[in-house]
RNA sequence: GCGGCCGUAGUCUAGUUUGGAUCAGGACGACGGCCUUCCACGCCGUAGAUCGUGGGUUCAAAUCCCACCGGCCGCACCA
């Protein structure tokens, strides 16, 4: 199948690797050319992802679009510059490059010494490579100092080399370094939802397996923003009878590998997951899948474990899609992210990226007031009263902490005793206070969404191979195919064909060849539906509509064609 | 990054073992024409190849050697 496949969209030009011209005289893996046919997919699953995710969820969500391009402090305060990293140690003799924690492990497994490296900073590998004198497997030289190789594509802002900016790794910190206008901006609510579809760069070491791995590729991120003490979503409803698959945190901690197979609501009631907003986003997620054509049972998310988490993560699942090629994929990703994004912002730019809370019970504060009794001054040290006076508005806390206790206060060669000075009770009351919000973090990968799409949608019917693509989602929704080219099918053809894309239907014209080769591409690039002109159309105006999918045939008149199609396309499933 | 296999028109491929007369052969696709009345594979014709890149051996290299780049598979990696 996987041969057939690939030839399929190869020949019909999705996508293909890119500097093809190139081929052969640079090394740039891991990036990736669409196609006409990929373009106009890849802009369906993104609509579509925003139909399932922003445009339902209006009152509480909003888009933003943010530089690719970010300078240095930005991923220093998210932590990508020290924690974005692969370990690396160079063999001194052969040039040689290894995963330094990979590496340690593995010789010292050999000599029967069991020691975990996740986690282990570069000091520390060290120290274990030369406590145990680990040589280069390859040539038996000295290793280099363990070193970090960075995964953040690095490039200067300006005419200043010393002005570094970074492709961002994820469209995140965009959003999160925005919160503060964008709180404003909707009224200073939450929950918020901020949507971002945009491209990332990382720079694998070896990226390989076509779009399932690149070093540039397309996210859709939601960053949800709510109230740790206030984690309930009142949308949760709206995905109650969405069944998931899934395998919580203690089921992979104890090895089981059976999923389970629950509501949305249960999920969280059973504590599978920890938070509402995560579930629900996890339902959306599951019917976003089912919409784009992948079935249920191909589906999970997994609960990831500790130490395999992001360093900003307190839980995450990977939604993971069962591939032919490549096996259980991850699509999209899960996260609570806690306050770590925007009070590490906070830290590193000195902004304030709070929200409000409002107090159920205000908090009630009893603070005493003092002031200087001018009258009681002036009698008894006259002119010095200004100065006197001055003293205490400016030290009350300090002036009445001394009477208290020795009865006066001197300042300077002046004596403030108890009847110098006011002393009143007053309560403050705050009825709200500030706290860093938390944040849910749904985060789909494009391309990988648009592969397993592709994957699932492909099928052989009597030797010839179909892209049953959900209509809505398929780049060319009709193919007006005159039977024959002959006076005066193709004049009526193209008529059609510009009274569809008039009406925003895309749709190709196409009078070569066969009418059964014609259908055969068309089955293969996807498209839906065909219109077909015979004989009868000149006569009473109407014309064949064949379902890609059965290949039946109905008769439709062309006035009511675009409305006929626009219902077939649209029909929610 | 390691190991194995591989790189010939848009695509798939013959030729590579045994270097030379194949100025690289075929099929699909594309384009032009003919024929045509509903599910690829009717007929005729046309165009299309720096044989991945660079270097070496040789009178002669797609073919042998080396390096590099890329691809596939396995391992590793994938915050």
């Amino acid at each position: 199948m996987s041969d057939k496949f690939n030839d399929l969209l190869n020949r019909r030009g999705f996508f293909w690797q890119s500097f093809d011209a190139y081929k052969g005289m640079v090394e740039a893996g891991g990036f990736y050319d669409y196609g006409p046919l990929g373009v106009g997919l890849k802009r369906n699953i993104i609509n579509k992802w925003l139909k399932t995710f922003v445009v339902p969820y209006m009152d509480f969500t909003i888009e933003v679009e943010t530089p690719i391009i970010m300078p240095r402090i930005v991923f220093e305060a998210s932590g990508h510059l020290e924690n974005f990293t692969d370990f690396l140690v160079t063999c001194s003799k052969c040039g040689r490059k290894y995963r330094a924690d990979h590496l340690v492990e593995d010789e010292l497994r050999k000599r029967e010494v069991k020691i975990k490296t996740e986690g282990l900073d570069e000091r520390r590998l060290d120290e274990l490579i030369s406590q145990y004198g680990i040589k280069c497997p390859n040539c038996g030289g000295e290793l280099g100092n363990v070193q970090r190789f960075n995964l953040l594509f690095q490039t200067t802002i300006g005419p200043y080399s010393s002005n570094l900016g970074f492709i961002r790794p994820e469209t995140a910190q965009g959003m999160f370094i925005d919160f503060a206008k964008l709180y404003e901006l909707s009224n200073r609510k939450l929950p918020l939802a901020v949507a971002q579809v945009g491209k990332v760069g990382r720079n694998e070491i070896s990226p390989r397996q076509g779009l399932v791995r690149l070093r540039e590729f397309s996210q859709m991120e939601i960053e949800l923003f709510f109230d740790p003490l206030n984690s309930t979503c009142p949308y949760l409803d709206d995905v109650k009878d969405v069944k998931i698959r899934i395998l919580p945190e203690d089921d992979v901690a104890k090895g089981v590998s059976a999923p389970r197979e629950v509501g949305v609501k249960e999920a969280v009631e059973k504590g599978y997951i920890v938070n509402e907003w995560m579930g629900f986003y996890m339902g959306l997620a599951t019917v976003f899948l089912n919409e784009l054509g992948v079935p249920l049972d191909k589906q999970l998310f997994l609960a990831k474990l500790p130490e395999e988490r992001a360093h900003y993560a307190r839980a995450v699942f990977d939604q993971v899609v069962l591939t032919e090629r490549f096996g259980w994929l991850e699509v999209s990703g899960h996260a609570y992210r806690t306050d770590y994004d925007l009070s590490r912002h906070v830290k590193y730019s000195g902004q304030d990226l709070s929200a409000y809370r409002d107090l159920q019970v205000p908090r009630v504060e009893k603070e005493m007031r003092v002031s200087p009794n001018p009258v009681k001054i002036k009698e008894r040290y006259g002119g010095d009263a200004g100065r006197i006076i001055k003293y205490i508005y400016d030290n009350p806390d300090k002036v009445l902490r001394d009477i208290e206790s020795t009865g006066k206060s001197v300042f300077e060669a002046f004596e403030i005793s108890r009847e110098m000075i006011y002393v009143s009770e007053q309560e403050k009351k705050t009825y709200r206070e500030r706290f860093i919000p938390h944040v849910i973090e749904p985060s789909f990968g494009v391309d990988r969404l648009l592969y397993v799409t592709l994957e699932n949608s492909f099928v052989e019917r009597n030797g010839k191979y179909v892209l049953r693509l959900p209509p809505d989602i398929a780049p060319i929704k009709v193919a007006v195919l005159p039977l024959i080219r002959k006076d005066p099918y193709p004049a009526i053809g193209r008529r059609i064909w510009s009274m569809l894309v008039m009406n925003g239907i895309e749709a190709v014209y196409d009078d070569g060849d066969t009418i059964g080769s014609r259908y055969v591409k068309y089955d293969e690039e996807g498209v839906p539906f065909a219109v077909t002109i015979d004989d009868k159309t000149p006569m009473d105006n109407t014309v064949t509509v064949r379902d890609r999918d059965t290949t039946s045939q109905v008769r439709v008149s062309i006035d009511s064609l675009v409305s006929v199609i626009s219902s077939k396309i649209y029909v929610r499933r």
